[in-house]
DNA sequence: AAAGTATAAATGTCAGGACATACTCTTGAC
DNA sequence: GTCAAGAGTATGTCCTGACATTTATACTTT
């Protein structure tokens, strides 16, 4: 069971570059499942074969290839070969902002910043695994689009964010503020809800009549376990949904 | 800076056994990390000391480490050493119904099959990959918790499962009944939303007055990519919310 | 013709070794 | 006393080699 009609994809391989060969492979194999050149239930080239013709050992080759089947790009069966997974399964990287994801569609994200200011909240502090009493930077801030509103979102940081300033946070999302500042949020738990909007709420969001909104709360951490920020938003419903990829491992 | 204080968790390996050693070692050392055995916080024994004590491989005990990282267990930092991480970003398995859900919590779930029959929905077979006229089987079922209803659950299967009963959907579980048949739901793509619901909706979820519904579209694939299940779920706000974990890899 | 049986192809597991690189802490020079 | 260089330690990358296991196909036998 050779692999036959594998189409070829080229790779190039720079062997002073810091970028390890393993991620140089997949970047680029990626790049030929992405832009069609590899088509879903395409065979795939198979490891040995691959790691002959790129003059690298097998080990090198199958961790690429490990990382396109943690994407979703790859899907492996012994005995059977490698393929080319089905388009909808692919996953995007994660963990992105209300602010990158309304950039992503083009369209033009404006925030407001309503509070902004020191204060001590005992839900934040444990969702952040800090004393009760820490003071913390709450945020409250108006997301819009296109002209309407869309978010209101309410963040606290920990002191050592405490210095972030209410323009840094107008002109940019709070995610890239962060990586701004050396933070990676690495894990978040997120809690997903649906009520009605208090008043306070409907005024922000220009919400009438009977409408209700999307809530979410977020706890991020960094890859070492670091508390980077809790968050309380709330969201139009009308215009906005949630869209996640899970999977079991 | 040699690893000191680190616990020394006893980790039995069977070389006969067919499950891999490196799964066998991350199993036994999470299992320490969820007793309590080792510590957030506790430096970790570092990989060729465990490899060694061990009588494994570094590779093999590599592995096992990285086993436990991706699952948010252990920190690694270079020239640092491996720790244990924080326990909120502990990851849980996802991709689990409503029914293992409300089944963890202790609850009973009841299952009302309201609908089952065969139909050919375009929205739906675009969603699961299939030509727009094929039959699927279309479910709606109303559960409960604790003698009142919490969602309205509409799913579409592909044909190879048409012939599930409307008695095993009753009993339990969808994905428990797909379980059963071989398949296993392996990633899936969720929009989760809220809306007012619509008069069947409050009916059978018995809603009165302003309260909005929590809803969640989603399409599942098994490890392989074939789809698996389509569905559109709605769930009573005041009762449910979805809680997830999301992480940058 | 149908059933069971070898065979080949592919991925999965495991070993052992070599060198590179990042981080911390100590030592030494100014 | 402060700062820079170096030693030490741990993880990161990459290699070669070997054998196991699963799956599909082609072949043989009944």
């Amino acid at each position: 069971m050779q692999t036959v009609g594998a189409h070829l994809v080229s790779v190039e391989i720079d062997r002073e570059s810091p970028v390890p060969l393993y991620h140089q492979v997949a970047e680029q194999l990626s790049a030929a499942v992405a832009d069609g050149r590899l088509q879903p239930g395409d065979p795939f080239e198979n490891e040995v074969a691959l790691a002959q013709r790129l003059g690298l050992s097998r080990p090198t080759v199958r961790r690429a290839i490990q990382e396109m089947v943690d994407q979703g790009l790859l899907v492996r069966r012994r005995g059977l070969g490698t393929h080319v997974a089905n388009r909808k399964v692919h996953r995007r990287a994660e963990l992105t902002s209300l602010f990158d994801d309304l950039r992503r569609e083009g369209r033009t994200p404006v925030t407001t910043v309503v509070r902004h200011e020191l204060v001590a909240d005992e839900r934040a502090a444990s969702a952040l695994d800090l004393e009760p009493d820490t003071p913390l930077l709450l945020v409250v801030r108006v997301r819009g689009a296109d002209g309407h509103p869309i978010a209101v979102m309410t963040n606290w940081l920990p002191p050592q964010h405490a210095d972030i300033t209410r323009e840094e946070l107008e002109d940019t999302g709070l995610y890239a503020v962060l990586r701004g500042r050396g933070v990676r949020p690495a894990v978040a738990r997120q809690t997903i809800g649906a009520r009605m909007p208090t008043s306070v709420e409907r005024r922000h969001l220009g919400l009438r009549g009977q409408q209700p909104v999307l809530t979410m709360t977020r706890m991020a951490f960094d890859a070492s376990g670091r508390a980077v920020e809790f968050g309380d938003h709330c969201y139009r419903a009308e215009d906005y949904s949630i869209d996640i990829m899970v999977d079991e491992r």
